[in-house]
DNA sequence: GGAAATAGGACTGAATTGGTCTTGATTTTA
DNA sequence: TAAAATCAAGACCAATTCAGTCCTATTTCC
């Protein structure tokens, strides 16, 4: 878990593809050929991502889809939420309340929604522009902090063991 | 998406309550009525705790579940990854490699790989102790860091507009 | 030895998801 | 103007996953 659903992966995908060719109009059936996804998929993806402006479209001879704007400022965020609708690491401690009767509940829905925004600041740090960048365009403050916490995990780790 | 599945959610309440009672053995039947989950719910959440090592179990008559390990050092990371197992935010580009044809993918995938440990880390920074624990214990340097970032969010989302 | 509790599966019904198909609207081009 | 190409929108089905239940050991205490 914690995965992405498969639609979400088939959205960067695409959105990758079109990043490469930016204002470039693409129909479906070369993103399909492009992609190795067949043509309805991409048809369905390319529909959630209009819906969420990522994507402009252009109907007719000669239709297809094109970036709505720059990789560099369409974040995985956005991919995400498009795809999958908002993001919530918290499910049901957060959502409804009448099913929780623990007492210290609401202080773990508090504390849950931190990490709900941890998780979706990780995201929005990336945009699409740096997946399909060789260069890794990761700041060394970024990578650093990085490495910290690589090594805060492990240590944590060996406390357990 | 990005939700944590049912399971996991009743994981962190059955370990939030265990956490309040650190060392003290409750059985499932005394665990099913303080959390508002039925008892056979509440074993099968706890077999997998234990088999993560995050529960210790005492069998036989008054026997039950407690805490394997200090609430402080059993992180999010922890919990999600016994309920759901290994924490992947790529599926298929980060899998197999057969059933990707585009050029860039390999660029993708590896820095897919690197949200996939921002997520992680996000997760790794809370404890169970942290979730239970009314002054949420985060430090002010991980607020401003969020602060921060939430700017960047902000100025992201206008740019869009 | 009996009672109470977990261990470890198997199993089922429901919900979600992935993928396909159909019909209609729009635009270009001949 | 007519035809062809393409997207738009939604209905639909099959497959998978998930939540929840149950059953039969096995262990421990009294």
């Amino acid at each position: 878990m914690f995965k992405l659903n498969r639609m979400t992966d088939y959205a960067i995908v695409v959105l990758g593809i079109l990043a490469h060719r930016q204002g470039e109009i693409l129909a479906t059936a070369q993103l399909a050929e492009l992609s190795g996804l067949n043509q309805p998929t991409v048809a369905k993806v390319a529909k959630s991502l209009v819906a969420a402006d990522l994507l402009d479209t252009q109907r007719g001879v000669n239709g297809g889809y094109r970036l709505a704007r720059p990789a560099a400022i369409i974040s995985l965020v956005h991919v995400v939420e498009a795809m999958e609708g908002p993001i919530a690491v918290d499910g049901r401690i957060n959502g409804d309340q009448t099913s929780c009767f623990v007492g210290d509940c609401y202080v773990m829905k508090r504390n849950l929604s931190r990490v709900n925004l941890a998780v979706r600041n990780a995201l929005n740090d990336v945009s699409l522009g740096d997946l399909i960048d060789p260069a890794q365009r990761f700041s060394p403050a970024d990578q650093e902090q990085m490495i910290d916490r690589q090594k805060l995990s492990a240590q944590r780790s060996e406390m357990l063991s």
